[in-house]
DNA sequence: TGGTTAATTAACCAATTGGTAAATTAAAGG
DNA sequence: CCTTTAATTTACCAATTGGTTAATTAACCA
């Protein structure tokens, strides 16, 4: 998969609540799709294809244990998300910079208003 | 927009690469809805589209001077972007790990089949 | 005023998405 | 062997998405 392709997937397959969710739950460690669709009010057929949305996108892999299919997470793609979403860091941060400073500034201008508070 | 809202619009908004090759562009500073289509073989109302998908998660916002609108980059959505990921990290930095420890544990046995190399 | 440029809106289309219910596969277990 | 449990496949549906072309709005400019 192209690297621009596998970032479509991933944050495609981010994009829906009941992922990440189901990604969250995978967190805690194994879980069987019974087990994972037990939160949720739709259908079993629903989660498969939600499961099939993360397999296709790398971020969970399946085993087989008798009639169940385990799930496990796969964080792998995670890493170039964290990498992509880096780059734009310093544009919030600076964002965050430049609120301090108007912060700043308004304090300041009270002071000079009002100096005995 | 509840938390839930804005992540699921911000992750769909950056599941589409001409959207996030407009928000790389954008992080070179402002531009018009005309400069920004100038690199893509798509139509004007399709970056219009594009553009009203990213303002709706609230990665850019649109000023006007005389005819044209011009699109800078707002990236604050980004850091529950980062703040949600980051919470995976310690899954496949452990994954890393793990094959680190694999590749110690082959060359451990290298070593042992074959001492003088 | 009339023409050009920038951008959006409107109407449409094909493909994808997220869901359902019903049928099917596959294994476990009395 | 038959039933139950787990999960998937199939077929379907409505809504959304990403694109188009044509028409419209809005501002500049000669």
């Amino acid at each position: 998969m192209a690297p621009d392709d596998a970032l479509n997937a991933t944050f495609a397959a981010l994009a829906d609540p009941t992922r990440r969710a189901i990604l969250a739950r995978l967190a805690q460690g194994e879980a069987s799709v019974k087990q994972l669709a037990e939160p949720f009010a739709i259908s079993a057929p629903a989660i498969t294809k939600h499961l099939k949305v993360l397999e296709r996108a790398g971020l969970i892999t399946r085993g087989r244990d008798a009639q169940w299919r385990p799930c496990r997470l796969h964080a792998g793609p995670l890493r170039q998300v964290a990498d992509w979403v880096e780059e734009y860091r310093r544009f919030w941060e600076q964002r965050l910079d430049r609120l301090e400073d108007y912060l700043r500034e308004l304090q300041a201008q009270e002071q000079r208003h009002d100096p005995q508070s």
